[in-house]
RNA sequence: GCCCCCAUCGUCUAGUGGCCUAGGACAUCGGCCUUUCAAGCCGGCAACAUGGAUUCGAAUUCCAUUGGGGGCACCA
């Protein structure tokens, strides 16, 4: 996998370092991380950072790489720049390559010449046929030049692509590309095809993006006389609108999914299904099932949209498969995000059972648990009358409820339920209403776990106190 | 404009000539369970882009059309 710090790690390159990963691991192989920082103008601070932890978070663990090196370092692009000389001056040397001095401003006024000519674009090879004369006085007079590649003017150039097949190209349609920059720096091209033969790279699985740049990489492994690595092109992830997902879509960043509280287990399973799959009814797999199963010719051609949903319920589903302890120790970190003081243990590990079965997502632990935290409830009294009762039933039901509660012989799920039961009929009630009066009472919702273990767990005084606040409440609106 | 790629339910997909009156999952809609919510269970809706060709037979092969995507930088 080798991303370019220009950015953040997002869910369309987490997914093709996925596939990266799990190639290598099916095979036996090596998952290598290289850094290819070449663009300068483009580099963000904190990126790479973003990149390994956003890997490691997913456990896609590399075996060579910029912090643990390897047979074949460095990793970072940035201090291999003699390799990529030395590369250059070699086809030069062999006339594979030239020199050239235009400037940016004809370059861009011959593309837009061609554009309103309806030509294909692409440079005009005008420094193809310079003498050394003519390079000469370009150096005197201070051009910097770049080092373009002479590509065939006839023949084709074609692969086999282990995910699109064979794939063929027209050398004519491929124009000179830069290899070196100007400011020393190689391009992606010149970079990536000395690095992947020096560092014995066998397959190269990146993104579709790049399909159409291959010949000219097959090229360059040609003139060098290198053996190119196998190519797979991963059809691209793409946003709601079939367009390839970007910042316009909502999140994009895999840490913010982490943030938003999905499982890394989750956005594992999640991404492997994204452009890959087992079988016609498969969807749920653990990291070593879907190692064992992956290959490359089950991945699909089409571009797939992120669905989000689908990530919602995957991830309830490895939320409510979480040992008790595992969910909680996930979860707190969340939940001190908005509660202060932190909360107790014990008692935590009472609440946290009621809330792992409806949480779909992390950051909903602390929305879920919210009543079972704070001290004051805060909701529209009106929410407290119960379908087809009135002010004065609910009131009345809450007194009777409050005085009964106060003297119950223990303050259990069972008493509570034998309790209760009998209580809403000697009221007149339907169970459903006097437990829903008591709902709102005591938890300030409409919709909570269930009621007798929720009380349970707010304890025999915060449920009389709540059922007081109510009763007051309810008074001052009637 | 030029080059390349792609095309099955709303979404992710299964399907590589007969097993397809096209299967699964998510979403959605009913129902069951139930003190609310969630979960679970049962069921419904819902797709082979279009036109030709090959074949006894095509979602599956071929060609065109249409539509979509990607590329065409001294960015990766």
């Amino acid at each position: 996998f080798a991303p370019s710090p220009t950015g953040s790690l997002h869910v369309g390159g987490a997914r093709t370092a996925l596939f990266n990963y799990l190639f290598a691991r099916h095979n036996g192989g090596a998952f290598i991380l290289r850094i290819e920082d070449t663009d300068r103008a483009r580099f963000v601070e904190g990126s790479v950072k973003d990149h390994t932890e956003g890997l490691k978070w997913l456990g896609l663990d590399w075996d060579e790489g910029p912090d643990i090196g390897g047979d074949f370092a460095p990793y970072f692009q940035s201090q291999r720049l003699s390799l990529y000389h030395a590369a250059a001056a070699k086809l030069v040397a062999r006339g594979n390559a030239y020199y050239c001095y235009c400037s940016p401003e004809r370059l861009d006024s011959m593309r837009k010449d061609q554009m309103a000519r309806k030509l294909p674009t692409g440079y005009d090879r005008a420094c193809r046929s310079l003498t050394r004369d003519d390079c000469a006085r370009h150096e005197a007079a201070g051009v910097k030049p770049v080092v373009r590649f002479k590509v065939p003017d006839e023949g084709r150039t074609g692969f086999t692509d282990a995910i699109y097949g064979d794939i063929v190209f027209e050398n004519r349609s491929i124009d000179d590309f830069v290899m070196l920059k100007s400011d020393g720096f190689p391009t992606y091209h010149l970079a990536n095809v000395v690095d992947d033969h020096a560092m014995q790279i066998s397959h190269v699985i990146r993104a579709e993006e790049w399909l159409s740049s291959t010949p000219r990489h097959l090229l360059m492994y040609q003139a060098f006389g290198f053996e190119p690595p196998l190519y797979a092109h991963v059809p691209d992830v793409l946003g709601s609108d079939r367009r390839k997902l970007s910042k316009r879509h909502g999140d994009v960043a895999l840490a913010m999914y982490r943030e938003k509280g999905y499982l890394p287990e989750t956005m594992f399973n999640f991404l492997s299904l994204l452009g890959w799959s087992l079988d016609d009814k498969t969807d749920l797999m653990t990291r070593s099932q879907v190692i064992d199963a992956f290959s490359l010719d089950r991945v699909s051609r089409t571009g797939g949209i992120f669905n989000v949903e689908k990530l919602d319920w995957m991830n309830g589903v490895y939320i409510r498969g979480l040992s008790l302890d595992d969910f909680t120790s996930r979860a707190l970190p969340f939940l001190e995000q908005t509660l202060e003081p932190k909360p107790d243990p014990d008692y935590l590990k009472r609440v946290m059972p009621l809330v792992q079965e409806r949480a779909k997502k992390l950051t909903e632990v602390p929305v879920l648990a919210r009543f079972f935290f704070v001290e004051a409830l805060d909701y529209d009294p009106k929410l407290l009358v119960a379908k087809n009762m009135t002010v004065e039933s609910t009131l009345h039901a809450l007194e009777v409820s409050a005085r009964r509660l106060m003297s119950i012989p223990a303050f259990d799920e069972p008493s509570l339920e034998s309790l209760l039961r009998p209580l809403a009929e000697e009221l007149g009630l339907k169970a459903g209403q006097l437990f829903s009066v008591l709902r709102t009472a005591v938890t300030g919702e409409v919709a909570t776990p269930p009621l007798f273990q929720t009380m349970v767990v707010l304890g025999q005084d915060r449920c009389l106190k709540r059922i007081g606040e109510a009763i007051n409440n309810l008074r001052q609106t009637a």
